[in-house]
DNA sequence: TAGATTGTTAATCGATTAACAATC
DNA sequence: TAGATTGTTAATCGATTAACAATC
């Protein structure tokens, strides 16, 4: 044990890597294999054997000497680290083209992220069903999360009306916050921040474009 | 030099962290600053001065001893260096929610990424304009690429359809694919995929959320 | 010039890979 | 049992940080 909860270190190198894990299993779930190596795995999936037994054995040891690991096993408790187990309840903010087309979004529930409500300022889109989703006005916000326990908060808004809505965030219960707005921010009483942004990962496609080889 | 063509390998620790420093300056371009030392940089991005000044140096020495950078001036050349500091001609294939949303998204054209059209197979969505773009029938994609040049594909469809657009985007001269089918693949002659899975990167939420101080 | 701050080398830290004993 | 493959320790590799000479 490396801390006195129980609970080990755990690197963002081998976080960012689990859904990656979880979806490969999952694939070979529904083609009904049975059982996988970490060699075979590896081949699948273009990384080390060591490195996915080094992973997997953060968490426990889920496999067997001689036989391997057993997809479905492996696969629920993937989920189970990380936190799919359960259903989420998400609202988002912005009601804009992303927010409305994460809302919509037929993967998520899948998950068990449910996305249960967005929140925009647009008199035209208050009161409206956008996708499924029922568009409500921003002053409701903070009422909505504490009435219905939302534990997400999707921002999809511009960067200038995020400090604001960060600011409302605070003291809701809520546990995370999905940031598709072009800031970075941290938020008190160790509610989680992930940030998407989508503009910077275009820019290093483009780089990657500009830098290959044909101009080298 | 670190090869022959002059170009010394960047890694993508590096590379991931362009784009932010790219919006940092940004701002402080907008802002009317006019220098900064490594040290102001990296507490107002929460990194090390050292590691800035190792990553900028990767690219050249864009700072004075005893000055500092000029922000303009690295911005730039920050821009030049990710390949924004020309247009790139773009189509998304796939007219659904996230393809239509990414299509209209504002930010974009403001680095030069252009999205000139959809494509779908859906006919009641081919020959609209959707956030100011045309649906195109996939049936065409391909002439189309090749007819106006385009240099990027935004993937913006389901993993069943996705193998099959990948095939047809082969020998269209196109330099990368943006992918947010939920998928990993690799293309050939060089084309750059840089992918964003959406539900990982809400999945790592999920984890950090499980497993932070509270329940810990 | 003196002070400030870069560019760059050296030291440290952490992550990945290799190797192999444990064991199913 | 013998063969296969994990779990885990040790070795390597790469990325980050520290330090400082160069220089504006």
């Amino acid at each position: 044990m490396d801390s006195k909860n129980g609970k080990k270190y755990i690197s963002q190198a081998i976080i960012r890597r689990l859904p990656r894990y979880y979806r490969y299993l999952g694939e070979l779930k529904a083609e009904g294999v049975e059982r996988i190596s970490s060699s075979e795995l590896s081949i699948l999936m273009n990384v080390t054997a060591s490195q996915i037994r080094q992973d997997l054995n953060n968490f426990g040891g889920f496999g067997q000497q001689g036989y391997g690991y057993n997809v479905e096993y492996l696969y629920d408790e993937i989920g189970k680290i990380l936190g799919i187990d359960r259903p989420h309840k998400i609202v988002t903010v912005g009601a804009g083209n992303l927010g409305s087309a994460l809302s919509g979004y037929q993967n998520f529930p899948r998950y068990g992220f449910n996305i249960l409500a967005m929140f925009d300022n647009d008199p035209a889109k208050i009161g409206t069903v956008i996708h499924g989703v029922p568009v409500l006005p921003v002053s409701e916000l903070r009422d909505y999360i504490q009435k219905n326990e939302i534990e997400i908060v999707i921002l999809a808004i511009p960067k200038e009306e995020a400090r604001q809505i960060i600011q409302e965030l605070n003291g809701t219960g809520i546990r995370g916050v999905w940031n598709f707005a072009h800031t970075d921010f941290e938020m008190p009483g160790g509610i989680i921040v992930e940030n998407v942004h989508l503009s910077e990962s275009l820019m290093r496609l483009s780089y990657e474009i500009a830098n290959s080889g044909d101009f080298g």
